[in-house]
DNA sequence: AAGGGTTTCATAACACCGTTCTGGTACCCG
DNA sequence: CGGGTACCAGAACGGTGTTATGAAACCCTT
């Protein structure tokens, strides 16, 4: 049933009616109301499993000697993540505007849950002095503002040639770890370490065949 | 005509339908088909006027001979304008999920030519020497970038205390002039001022009460 | 093992949506 | 003044989410 669902939300954006459900499922629209309450519990439903996923993602990267290498692998594995499974991360962020749909605040926070990841690692960015001493949560804050902003514009097609997506995130990493207080070169290494341990530590599966 | 479609987005997001436009109006759905050719050509229509009323808000800002100051205002009229119509804003970069709507090629660059202001005075940093050496076309999306992630999750209240939207605004500010080249006491300095400045040069209309 | 209560679902209906077709009206322009 | 065009009211079609109504199926107790 849930697999339905989540097979629906990669086929298409709005193709999660109850009836194209109920024929995917051979059941009738009723299913989708006994188990669900009705359509906001499903994609809300389908918001928790997104933010699982990404919490699977996040937390895939191992810590290593240099935190900030972990830190831009951290926000490797995000971007990965939403653009592995674009419409459920424009969902996760307000892209359900009919029905009034309107996430909770036990479903934000169960979102913002994710940040404690990148919280610890700027805790260790900072220990090692690499971060300038300061607020963690802050610093995480701001990853996950800038990455987040990247990977929406993205996901619009609005990032394109010759500012793509792939330049604007490289130079947004260092200039993200420069601003927290890392050394320009030392930030340059670690990204581009961190680049090299993409794919072997944060392997994804493509949003199911 | 556009009023009545401009004060439905003011008073819901997914108040936008034909016939609900119609009643508003003391028409018919047919108005909005000869008009507009159709639901979507509606909503592209206010994409439109919604990057035209960007583009009045960000040109507010004057140049003085501090462009640092100049660049932090342009994020605050861009935060400004973006609470000022959050419905427009969401529908702006994707929040329009139903009926299949996706902007063309020549949308999304009417929306990227809002970034030549910046662009512009991320030049002038980099002349005075504020910001190092670089394209400022580079620094003009990273701007847009963290900015439009910052007011993304603000309005979908990811943005909770302590951590508020307004902490990591003013935070993301100075951070974001330190990365591109400043030194922080003086983008410390800058950002202040742009403070001072807001309500004086960008003055916002309420979102048509 | 049988009965009673609860859960689950198929069917049909309702209200709403975008869209299209059909006329009829109003306007403008020659 | 006459003719052609643009515009719009109304009804209808296929789609949506949702609800009411029963009829099965299941489970759990006696």
């Amino acid at each position: 049933m849930d697999i339905a669902a989540g097979l629906l939300a990669a086929e298409g954006p709005q193709a999660l009616s109850t009836r194209r459900i109920a024929a995917e499922a051979g059941s009738s629209t009723m299913a989708v109301y006994t188990h669900f309450g009705g359509m906001i519990g499903l994609v809300r439903e389908m918001v928790h499993e997104g933010f699982a996923r990404l919490q699977d993602h996040l937390t895939k990267v191992v810590w290593t000697d240099d935190p900030v290498s972990d830190m831009a692998l951290l926000g490797r594995a995000y971007r990965r993540n939403a653009l592995a499974n674009p419409h459920l991360y424009a969902v996760m962020f307000g892209g359900f505007s009919p029905a009034g749909f309107t996430l909770s605040d036990t479903d934000r926070q169960h979102g913002r849950y994710t940040l404690v990841n990148v919280a610890q690692c700027a805790a260790r960015c900072i220990a090692v002095d690499r971060f300038d001493p300061g607020d963690p949560e802050l610093v995480a804050h701001r990853m996950w503002v800038a990455t987040h902003g990247l990977v929406t514009l993205e996901l619009g097609h609005y990032l394109l040639e010759p500012y793509d997506a792939d330049r604007l995130f490289e130079a947004q990493l260092v200039a993200l770890m420069v601003s927290a207080g890392d050394i320009p070169d030392a930030a340059e290494r670690s990204v581009a370490e961190s680049r090299r341990r993409l794919d072997d530590e944060v392997a994804t599966r493509l949003p199911q065949h």
